[in-house]
DNA sequence: ATCAATCAGGACCGCAGTGGTCCGGATAAC
DNA sequence: GTTATCCGGACCACTGCGGTCCTGATTGAT
């Protein structure tokens, strides 16, 4: 089902509850502004933080602030950040005997391309186009969005 | 991580293996040429078959037979059968409640581009674009693709 | 008519990953 | 020093997936 992880759903919240205000923001308050639980506010922060999308301030008077800005950043990095490296995962674990051992797994590294086009489609569109309706990157034809608009 | 099942894995590798002899073949024959298990084989081709990629002969001297070329089934059809519809479910299932209550799920709707961007790029490559390494959608040869092709 | 081969459609189970919570420790403003 | 806040990890319930098996229904061959 291409099932993408519900933390990347509140990622995306936060993150744009983030840009609201550019000033720092606690967790606490991110929370009480979405209504997504404050723990899990934490975690999903926590783990933005790490992919170098937020920068945390410690202490009292803390919290957290945005590092760039919204059109700077494309949902492929909000998932990288929170569901790992965006592939589709072939056989890519560690299974390979099976595999590898009968010869027959042709499709081995098939699947690369599939990743690419839809890394492709991910990075075309930024958060800012999310948060208004409107999708630039479908006017201004960025090679990704060509690609695409010529599979029609 | 955008996990694609290991089930859509397996139908890709049945499916092309199945369009190897215009012949129908038995799940059990399609098991040994392909080293998938045979209950797994199975039960992805019954599931391929409500899926209309292909049909069924019952009875002795039975087995599956392709329904379209290669040329004609898209990945995106493949992932759709296995995986169901494809959809990054934001807020598709039923807990509208505490998102509508407090009025801030302002990213509700919002995936639908991205989903839509992502059947585009899935419906661009078909089963045939798979199994030779040629991705006639990246005219343009990409990394990828180009990577593809010196491997063989 | 009987038998064997094959698909159909379930039920079933173990396991991993996700969503979600909690706690002790480090850090910095007041 | 006290307090507010982030940090890092441990922890658990639950869902869904991968995988197996069993009992019918169907059809060709004997």
């Amino acid at each position: 089902m291409l099932r993408l992880s519900k933390l990347t759903d509140y990622a995306v919240v936060v993150l744009v509850r983030l840009a609201g205000t550019g000033d720092v923001q606690t967790s606490p308050g991110i929370a009480a502004a979405t209504g997504i639980p404050e723990p899990t506010v934490a975690k999903v922060l926590k783990t933005l933080t790490l992919g170098d999308l937020v920068s945390s301030q410690r202490g009292a008077r803390g919290g957290y602030r945005l590092n760039r800005a919204l059109e700077d950043i494309p949902i492929a990095d909000v998932i990288a950040a929170i569901d790992g490296p965006i592939a589709l995962t072939a056989c890519v674990d560690g299974s390979s005997l099976g595999c590898e051992s009968q010869g027959l797994c042709a499709m081995r590294g098939r699947w690369d391309p599939v990743n690419d086009a839809i890394r492709r489609a991910l990075t075309a569109i930024t958060l800012a186009d999310m948060q208004k309706g409107l999708l630039p990157a479908f006017r201004t034809p960025s090679p990704a969005a060509r690609l695409l608009s010529a599979a029609e």
